[in-house]
DNA sequence: GCTGTAACCTGTCGGC
DNA sequence: TGCCGACAGGTTACAG
């Protein structure tokens, strides 16, 4: 499930088939993902040479020359591959080729030689096409949150944003407009590491005049160890090591030291949510 | 305005 | 072995 870590591997590894290089042709296999493609979509990626690769939360987004933004999510089960467009020939003679990629919904043609190929069987991803000046207008990327790794993204800021916000702590961490990036699995993660409970209603970690406590601090700084610790791991490839603190460790024992509690699920707002009944309080 | 829920979608897994 | 239902989750629309 894509959140800013593995989408931030995602850009790194599609910058060098991307960054400098211009779409010398666009396939779509179907009109539409989660929403329908942008009118003339294709024809307008079209020889426009890719200046910028940058993320902005979940969101990959990719500057053109035409001044326009070219906007990608992977939604739930999105993911891009890189193959050399020589190979991409090939294997389209390849019949069972053809029904191993039949969620290949998207076929970029780089002069970079690279295909860069964008696989979603679920559909839930999106992309889109505005230009770069209206990207604050953007319905999804205009109030979003700040990104939990910059320096603009501190107990005050986060403050905030929950103060007044009567939900769940864990369902806050999810609003994007909270924070950018985070999604089910580093929300429980952060929290555990902060030792805050789920439940507790956001708006306990500020003050009533939205001045941050002690608990933002922590919370702070779980949510950018969290993440940091993630990017890390993917960046050296020691990904498949990653062991998660709770989620999908139901049943398992609490790692925090001296914390005897078992990891509990709940569910909230329709997600599962992992803790330690013991030690976040 | 805020909150909760359902819907979108398909691969995977467990139960029968 | 094969079928069926539940489940996973990011985002959005809609209802309360």
């Amino acid at each position: 499930m894509p959140e800013l870590p593995e989408v931030e591997r995602v850009r790194r590894s599609l910058a060098h088939a991307m960054l400098g290089a211009t779409f010398e042709r666009v396939t779509l296999n179907r009109r539409d993902l989660r929403r329908p493609f942008p009118a003339g979509f294709a024809k307008r990626l079209r020889r426009q040479t890719v200046s910028t690769l940058t993320r902005r939360g979940k969101y990959l987004l990719a500057d053109l020359s035409s001044g326009d933004t070219l906007i990608m999510h992977l939604g739930m089960s999105g993911w891009f591959r890189v193959v050399p467009r020589a190979e991409l020939r090939a294997r389209g003679r390849d019949r069972d080729a053809d029904l191993e990629n039949r969620h290949d919904h998207v076929i970029f043609a780089m002069s970079s030689g690279q295909a860069v190929i964008f696989n979603d069987p679920r559909r839930f991803g999106m992309m889109d096409l505005v230009p770069a000046a209206k990207l604050p207008e953007h319905g999804s990327l205009g109030p979003m949150g700040p990104e939990p790794l910059s320096r603009s993204f501190d107990a005050r800021a986060l403050a905030t944003r929950v103060a007044n916000r009567r939900v769940a702590l864990k369902v806050a961490l999810l609003d994007q407009q909270v924070v950018a990036g985070i999604g089910n699995i580093y929300a429980s993660e952060a929290l555990h590491l902060a030792r805050l409970s789920p439940f507790r209603e956001a708006a306990t970690i500020a003050t009533a005049g939205g001045a941050p406590r002690a608990t933002a601090e922590r919370l702070t700084a779980a949510i950018k160890a969290v993440l940091r610790r993630a990017i890390a791991l993917k960046e050296s490839e020691r990904y498949r090591d990653t062991r998660f603190r709770v989620y999908d460790r139901e049943g398992e024992r609490c790692v925090t030291p001296g914390c005897r509690g078992t990891i509990a699920r709940v569910t909230q707002a329709g997600r599962s949510t992992f803790y330690c009944p013991v030690c976040q309080r």
